[in-house]
DNA sequence: CTGTTAGCGCGTTCAG
DNA sequence: CTGAACGCGCTAACAG
């Protein structure tokens, strides 16, 4: 209701000017203790905040952020976007959280709209689409605004990243289920022109090789990952002469369906056929058979690649030069793999 | 990198004012057609696109609408914030979502950061404080600002609200209980300074009564919606000399917990003992042993708290009128509640 | 140390 | 139908 009070109005009220007041107020050293005093306790009194359009207006800084994830109700994402918000609110910048569903057209429109709205940065994990001619990048880039991907990134000049090893992670999760004595083990894939999967499939491929195992490819297959999709994967593993005896899953929620499919073909889980997942999602430690898989650290993810970007924000001047932060993988194991007690060391 | 281009440098290419320019943008009638045309031709040319800062100051609005929830990595939330997200983007509106993790310290930090970033209206599900003298939503109201409660409201003078009915829900659930031949039930309850929570349970109590069971106390625990928290509780239940028969949860997280713990005891579900739940949310419906729970609609909950604000825009000037929205939820049967087969419709 | 002036980009009178 | 001028709230440049 009442008219929100500006710097002209505390100006009036100390006989001075707004600028001043400005000055007073941004603790610029030019302006005497006694007057930012009188500034500060005026400014109380009245109510003053800063209109941060008008600040944004004039700076061209919004102090708005825009993250985009394929969607935000996979633990893995809103950990990530929670570590995010630690590290930017305390820097006073806002965040605005857009999802693509996976749907490039969507991915589009949302960084339009982000770059409608000024956001200074854009924080992204990219979605699942045929990738090849978007130029909607390019766009963040001509338009000089910070642009930095986590988790699901492409390889774009003068762009940084925050991943985690995925080739690294798959390869650890592949080598405990040869360790458990596994031969045959399948990969649940997912759309391999994301560096993240293709890097997983890698992963997988390389300590199966490097542990002579045979390498086949029957065993592999490339789905979304959604839970029901999976399933009929893996009944096709399972129906197959010479099934599988593990299954490693690029996603959580396929190695879910896996579990299930497993189950309801009457095998038993470790015993018949082992199943690993990745990204740790809380479902695979709260099921009553718990699932095994490989934690990303997505708060520690996020809180990197904010400050990535704050650092990017204040060096703005400097020549811009790329950044690639890879975080480690940790390999958590339960159930779903554990044909061995740990302390055995068995060797099959 | 190129300067953006404005309003003014469109007009100097054309020999005009920056005013006609603006007028033709916003197709104002007093335009000719033929400047128009022009502008708008060499606007396109010169890849124009509008200040929404600029006009944010002008205009005071800034075309941001905040949500502010409890957590985002709940389906209910995130379908919720989608169903906003549809119905606001076409009109124009950016979301800046916001989590409280449930404490109120963070609840009042997110509305001064809204606040702060002008915000256009604040939907909100209030957090699991004591929420006895919260003046932040207060402040909202002086500064005129919109506010939209969703599922979890508060009575306030003026404020809207969309919620389902939660009385109804649990009512639904417990006499299906009974229907099954139930005839101990417990309820997982929570915060009941909270309405929704209130309700649930006064649903829950109305229909133990109105069927002629017994009501007692002792089968009734207030608790965190944490997964952990709730299994202590249900030990308790189950160590008791008469044992509950179901266990009806407000919220499918304690559900989830109640069921481990039940398995944990060597019972069987639902033979033993039936298990509800509250929210429909998807783990409900891919475990191997479904929950039965109440869908609470939230995509639609979203989109008419969106349509409510859009409303309550357009007419700011008329006097504010409340407006309160109660969705009609419904109830999932699953296995976890299902002793009786649906066709036989048993009486025990 | 502080006042004056100007401008960020837009919409909106008020004239013509 | 269109131009000139102003103001939204703030900061930065230039004076003094």
């Amino acid at each position: 209701m009442s008219k929100k009070t500006t710097i002209y109005d505390i100006a009036k009220e100390l006989n001075i000017t707004a600028a001043t007041v400005s000055r007073a107020l941004n603790n610029n050293p030019k302006i005497s203790s006694k007057t930012k005093e009188l500034v500060f306790e005026t400014a109380k009194k009245m109510n003053y905040e800063q209109n941060k359009l008008a600040l944004a207006l004039k700076s061209g800084k919004s102090y708005n952020v825009g993250v985009i994830v394929p969607r935000i109700d996979s633990n893995f994402f809103s950990s990530v976007i929670r570590g995010i918000e630690e590290e930017l609110y305390p820097a006073g910048y806002h965040v605005i959280i857009c999802q693509t569903h996976d749907q490039e057209e969507l991915e589009i429109k949302n960084i339009n709209s982000l770059l409608n709205a000024q956001v200074d940065g854009v924080l992204m994990s990219i979605s699942n689409g045929k990738l090849e001619e978007n130029d909607s990048f390019n766009r963040l880039l001509e338009k000089n605004v910070p642009l930095i991907f986590f988790d699901r990134k492409k390889e774009i000049n003068n762009v940084s990243s925050v991943t985690i090893d995925d080739f690294n992670g798959a390869y650890m999760a592949t080598k405990h289920l040869i360790d458990q004595g596994c031969k045959r083990i399948a990969h649940l894939s997912n759309n391999r022109k994301l560096e993240i999967f293709r890097n997983r499939y890698l992963g997988y491929k390389q300590a199966i090789l490097d542990n002579g195992l045979e390498f086949d490819e029957n065993l592999i297959e490339e789905i979304q990952s959604k839970v029901l999709e999976g399933r009929s994967t893996v009944k096709r593993f399972l129906e197959m002469d010479r099934p599988p005896d593990a299954i490693f899953s690029s996603s959580d929620f396929t190695a879910l369906s896996a579990v299930q499919e497993i189950k309801a073909h009457g095998l038993k889980i470790p015993e018949d056929i082992c199943v690993v997942g990745f990204s740790n999602e809380p479902f695979t430690r709260f099921m009553e058979l718990s699932i095994t898989s490989v934690d990303q650290s997505p708060k520690e993810m996020g809180k990197i690649a904010a400050q990535v970007f704050l650092e990017e924000v204040k060096n703005s001047k400097k020549i811009k030069s790329e950044k690639h932060v890879v975080l480690t993988p940790e390999l958590i194991i339960r159930k779903s793999s554990l044909k061995i007690l740990k302390n055995k060391k068995a060797k099959i």
